[in-house]
DNA sequence: GTCTATAGTGCGATAGAC
DNA sequence: GTCTATCGCACTATAGAC
């Protein structure tokens, strides 16, 4: 991260950050399948938490009550790291091959909910549904979290665009 | 995509590609900006017919109903190309980077229907809302028309897909 | 840990269209 | 003369095979 927003993911190469490590360009990508990926680390833990939240909702709260029971699990996680997100995200915006990695992992949390949503009984195309729902709320909130100032604010934000998702699609 | 299918997308050097279309490789790199970009030439024209679709709502239309506007446009342009879509899609199925260039697409297709949405007088998170669910809404469809096996069928899985997405996120 | 294939870039030369 | 398309070549970094 250091390497990256000092002079750019481009012009940071795989074997200054080994070197920085102290390990070899080898060990780097025993670690981390590409370059991209080793951004790309907390990703698991955002998932897990999201699923622990998502299951320890009643089993008759629907769907899309789950999936947000998942997003406080998910507001509690980011607690404390507003300034790491907000640096993250700016190398990140910088970088279409990182936003290309960043889509597909919020794609593979949707997948990933849209699996547990199924494992509580729920159709399949309304599991990807609101799995789906739930990672355009928390992109949104996201978003919106990082360019503002106030780190405690990311639930409220969170419920703001999932009510707003809402209405805009209700008919 | 011949070679693609015939050896796979990993096997098939962009020299080879060049070279069966008469060219070197310099000049593939003048025409497609990386490999995985010669399979998505096409989303220039979705994008396009989309916005042309949502442009051509009416005035007071809401957002969501401007977005459905743009899938009949969109239903249109898929048709006669039933066997193409399936084929590219079986492709990009089996390669993790180009899955992540088609959602990468998709993201900036939700992003250029959102500011067309903002052009018409939503809301800055209204139209960035309704622009994802509607790509969402296309994306699971799309999915399930190259599945099965009626060409003519795409329009009525959009409706579909819509439908359970409004009942999904409804209170 | 080494070795290699390939994606992707920078620069300059060439050729044809207008 | 200018503009545009193609090509040739040298070069680097990634990523994977061995």
């Amino acid at each position: 991260m250091t390497l990256f927003a000092e002079q750019g993911y481009d012009e940071t190469t795989v074997a200054e950050i080994a070197q920085s490590a102290g390990l070899t360009k080898r060990t780097f990508f025993r670690y981390f399948a590409d370059k991209r990926e080793v951004l790309f680390n907390g990703a698991n833990e955002l998932v897990e938490r999201w699923i622990e939240g998502l299951e320890a909702a009643p089993p008759d709260a629907s769907p899309m009550a789950a999936v947000n029971a998942g997003l406080d699990a998910v507001a509690e996680l980011f607690e404390g790291r507003h300034a790491f997100a907000r640096m993250r995200s700016q190398i990140i915006a910088a970088n279409p091959e990182l936003q290309e990695r960043e889509l597909i992992k919020l794609q593979s949390l949707a997948g990933a909910i849209a699996a547990a949503l199924q494992r509580r009984g729920a159709s399949g195309n309304a599991a990807v549904l609101a799995g789906q729902a739930g990672v355009t709320v928390f992109h949104v909130a996201f978003a919106h979290w990082v360019e503002q100032d106030d780190p405690a604010a990311f639930r409220r934000l969170m419920d703001d665009s999932l009510d707003e998702l809402r209405s805009v699609t209700a008919t």
